[in-house]
DNA sequence: TGTTAGCACTCTTGTCTGTTGAGTGCTAAA
DNA sequence: TTTAGCACTCAACAGACAAGAGTGCTAACA
């Protein structure tokens, strides 16, 4: 168990690694106003702390510098809940103030606030597309071989795909299929729509429909094939500003990890709800082993959860970026309910 | 005027250049099978280049580096019309094959095979979205404040945004504007949208919907006001990888600019078709100094033109790269004819 | 017994110096 | 006109050295 002065002085070093980032000497801790002894006490406490694992030396007479079990303590015993500024505050709010209200663009503006506010670099993952419900499908004839599919979500959200129209189709078919469609989907969650039609619309849609094969299987291709659950990243150059990145192989490995949406979409879905913090090796991806990463969940409506990131090197200003990221995803599920709510 | 071995020197020089990234003595040049003369020779020729501004020296015993003047008559004059691989003309050939026909897609897939052949950054610019004609105008209406409007061009291009509803207008009142809308305006040019709708549907709507200000101007807001004019970028991490971007300041800057999408839409912009090379301080752009940019066009449909360009260091493969552009923008251009003609 | 002053020691960082090697310019001979 | 030869230049690298920051340890002090 750690002492009181101990607490302290780990306190001490790890603000300041955080401000500087540079090793923390005993001579520049004794000196701050919170801390009333000598600079030989302070050295005896560190070379405890060093034993404990919390610090490092990167020589064997240089400062101190936080190791990632000393963050780890850090961010579950020592965070002092921060308080935001008022300009802080003021960003986030008005970026759900605006009326436009589209999820995608909400989302893109959030990330961009998150990365701006914090100088790291944020990722949003929209929640599961196939989750939301069917609004409606549509399809807009553009010549004779090409076509729109439009499909809209009860969250706003659009998808569309331009396809061609095979010549045995003719694209009144297509119409009539689409209007039956319409009509049995109505507020059907996305993730069912396969099955619904196989079991219950694909009988009617075989009597009304010439070649209901061929048209459905284009149909489905143009649509309802793939689900590209978004990701929204603001602030990827905010990377570069960032001392610990001043080596290029490391900008190098993590901006190819980036360039992987997938694994990135597959590392924030496993994350549970709530708010979350990874630290350095924490990390189970090799490029993010000099990172930390908080997550944090939002709700889109009931049971539709997406995530919020935060990437930046592990010397982050955890108390608040924490906060921060507190705000934005209660606001942005607050945002979100008010605009469903009314269904 | 250069002699035949001022401009043999040359060449070699700026291929040598081109491969290695590192300054070309007389010595490696006389090394080559094609050069029949001494080094010492060679150092006189060099001698001259320097003089006419071609070619420089780091220091004042290295050997030389093709000046910006250089790889301008290198381009102007020495080109050598190169040969693609089968490999490299395949994988052009695959992205248009893809039976999914949809601008996006296919702009943004060419930008990715761009600078995956050439490892340098690529942007490709989506034509003015104004020059398109509209196809369909829709209202979604997703709860009692909250729709979803739909704009589909003849082009295949969906633009959408949702939008609250205000409580002094009916959704019903919108539906009917948007099918007075959709009646008339039916093939009309986006930029003419607004001259016309003032000019010739104003009064109708007027007659036939309550509300018909406020209604317009929310419809307006959220369709009609903005284009964005979109950019595809690809390979933005290749830049990484040049060794002349190890200086992260550049690397920063660069990036930096790249984020300011406004200003690089208005660059592509303004290039008349055809392909053009700007090499180094022939950009205006500050942090593209040390950069060249290549820009071809595409044309979509019949005068409505875009842009691609590719974005790399000075020590460019211009002949490769060149050649490359040229089928790329053709194919492109193939492409997007055979599938609008048919309209 | 806990705290602190003092001192020797360690390691980084920056500067200076000398050496090496690649490459040049010039001159004189072929 | 071309080329061999030579003196010269400069970047890059390595080693030496001083300065400075910071540590660990010891002995004295409260």
């Amino acid at each position: 168990m750690l002492t009181e002065r101990q607490l302290l002085v780990l306190q001490v070093i790890i603000d300041e690694f955080i401000q500087t980032a540079q090793p923390v000497g005993s001579r520049s801790i004794s000196k701050k106003d919170e801390v009333t002894f000598s600079s030989a006490t302070i050295r005896n406490e560190m070379a405890d702390l060093e034993e404990m694992g919390l610090i490092e030396k990167t020589h064997s007479s240089s400062g101190r510098v936080p190791s990632e079990k000393g963050y780890r303590f850090y961010v579950d015993h020592l965070l002092s809940p921060s308080r935001l500024s008022n300009k802080e505050i003021r960003s986030i709010q008005e970026t759900f103030r605006d009326q436009m209200l589209e999820f995608e663009r909400v989302v893109q503006k959030s990330a961009g606030i998150l990365s701006d506010l914090t100088n790291y670099t944020s990722i949003i993952l929209g929640p599961e597309v196939f989750e939301t419900k069917l609004k409606q499908l549509q399809i807009v004839p553009l010549t004779h071989q090409t076509a729109v599919a439009i499909l809209v979500t009860n969250t706003g959200h659009v998808e569309h795909r331009a396809f061609t129209i095979p010549q045995e189709i003719e694209a009144y078919d297509l119409e009539k299929m689409v209007n039956i469609l319409n009509d049995r989907l109505y507020g059907v969650p996305l993730v069912q729509l396969h099955e619904k039609i196989f079991n219950e619309v694909g009988d009617l849609l075989k009597t009304h429909t010439r070649n209901y094969e061929q048209a459905f299987q284009y149909l489905q291709a143009a649509l309802l094939n793939e689900q590209p659950a978004k990701l929204y990243v603001g602030g990827k150059t905010n990377i570069l500003m960032q001392p610990e990145f001043k080596d290029l192989e490391k900008v190098r490995s993590l901006y190819a990890m980036m360039e992987k949406e997938n694994e990135i979409v597959h590392l924030l879905r496993s994350e549970h709800p709530g708010i979350h913090v990874k630290i350095g090796h924490e990390n189970e991806v090799d490029a993010m082993q000099d990172c930390s990463l908080i997550t944090a969940s939002y709700a889109l409506g009931d049971d539709q959860i997406g995530t919020i990131a935060l990437l930046g090197p592990t010397r982050m200003e955890y108390n608040r970026v924490i906060k921060l990221m507190n705000v934005l995803s209660s606001e942005m599920t607050d945002t979100f309910k008010s605009w469903y709510q009314g269904e």
